[in-house]
DNA sequence: CGGCATACG
DNA sequence: CGTAT
DNA sequence: GCCG
């Protein structure tokens, strides 16, 4: 759902070509990927690996050269690839597959003759994508801020840091201070105590409220790099002012570190029925949490060497409320799957 | 050959 | 404008 | 770069 964007409904949508099972492949694996993400199957493992790194790869440096186009596609080569139930072995296998064009297959064909992609290994030398790529790991920081921090020639983080003439934004601020913590994945049992911490924190404010966990953690994802959350109450109109009550309480039990609200721009007057499935447009909340590591199941009451770790961790959490009326479509949005509200609900 | 998302600080 | 999802 |  991250990736391609609004979905019309048209009748080539559906399976169309099934492909006559010469060798290599299984035709069943290729015939029901869409063109668009979100109607895509969702796996929480990658078959593709070996591929999808390096079209990833390939969108930085299209989006590193300001080419946006060639960006797209190659995340959307990288997204259909992702999707596929198993790994592909030849070219025959990924026949009618969209967004896989004459030079996206012939990158695949490099691959799966000489195990690597010549292109892409030059890519990885260049000393600009090296710094580009190191800058834009920061959060706050992006591809324009990054090429004018590297046209000033600078190279490093700690260049950026003690670069007397730079001005950090509040979102780079946070960025640079909990770094190590952001860019580490974030496990199971490190949601599910973040899932108790938020849980807490609504259902103190209103017992009534409905949360539940989506994104990756809900798909059943060992790792993830964020964790997402719906918020709503029972009763329409009810989860107005809901989330701003929460982050209130958030930072009055010391543990947001950073916190990003927006607005609902959700406005059934002014919406045009095309846009009844985007899911942007309700009151939604980036943050950074402080997670103790005493919360933490399996890190309980073990405790290392005291001064080698501080006892917790900084997590990034996103939480979205939609009116009721709008909670389990937004949720099927967001986890990809049709299932009873009951087992998708914490707690 | 044009389109490729959009809200917010 | 730049970044986020 | 891919699609229509």
């Amino acid at each position: 759902m991250r990736e391609g964007r609004p979905v019309r409904v048209e009748t080539r949508h559906s399976i169309q070509n099934t492909p006559t099972g010469t060798d290599c492949s299984p035709p069943t694996a290729v015939a029901n990927v869409s063109q668009y993400a979100c109607q895509r199957r969702t796996t929480t493992e990658n078959h593709n690996k070996i591929f999808t790194d390096v079209m990833e790869e390939l969108a930085e440096s299209s989006e590193f050269n300001e080419s946006k186009g060639p960006c797209l596609a190659f995340r959307q080569a990288a997204s259909v690839l992702k999707s596929l139930p198993s790994a592909v072995h030849c070219l025959k296998a990924i026949q009618g597959l969209p967004c896989l064009g004459e030079h996206t297959k012939a990158v695949m064909e490099e691959i799966l003759t000489f195990g690597r992609s010549f292109k892409v290994e030059e890519i990885r030398c260049d000393e600009r994508y090296q710094a580009l790529k190191l800058f834009t790991s920061v959060f706050g920081v992006g591809p324009k801020t990054a090429e004018k921090w590297y046209r000033r020639g600078l190279r490093s983080l700690q260049e950026i840091l003690t670069e007397p003439n730079i001005q950090l934004n509040r979102m780079q601020r946070a960025g640079f201070l909990y770094y190590s913590d952001i860019s580490k994945a974030v496990s199971k049992a490190e949601a599910k105590a973040v899932g108790c911490i938020i849980e807490e924190t609504v259902h103190w404010i209103a017992p009534d409220a409905i949360l539940a966990l989506t994104g990756g953690f809900r798909r059943g994802k060992e790792y993830g790099h964020d964790v997402d959350f719906l918020l709503t109450m029972p009763e329409m109109g009810k989860e107005e002012g809901l989330l701003l009550h929460v982050i209130d309480r958030l930072k009055d039990q010391g543990i947001l570190l950073y916190c990003d609200y927006q607005g609902s721009t959700f406005d059934v007057s002014k919406l045009p029925s095309c846009r009844f499935e985007d899911m942007d447009c309700f009151q939604k909340c980036f943050l950074i949490l402080r997670l103790e590591q005493g919360q933490v199941e399996g890190e309980r009451g073990l405790q290392r060497d005291p001064g080698d770790s501080r006892g917790w961790r900084a997590v990034r959490v996103d939480l979205v409320a939609p009116p009721v009326d709008r909670y389990a479509f937004a949720l099927l949005g967001w986890t990809g799957s049709r299932v009873g509200l009951d087992q998708i609900i914490v707690k």
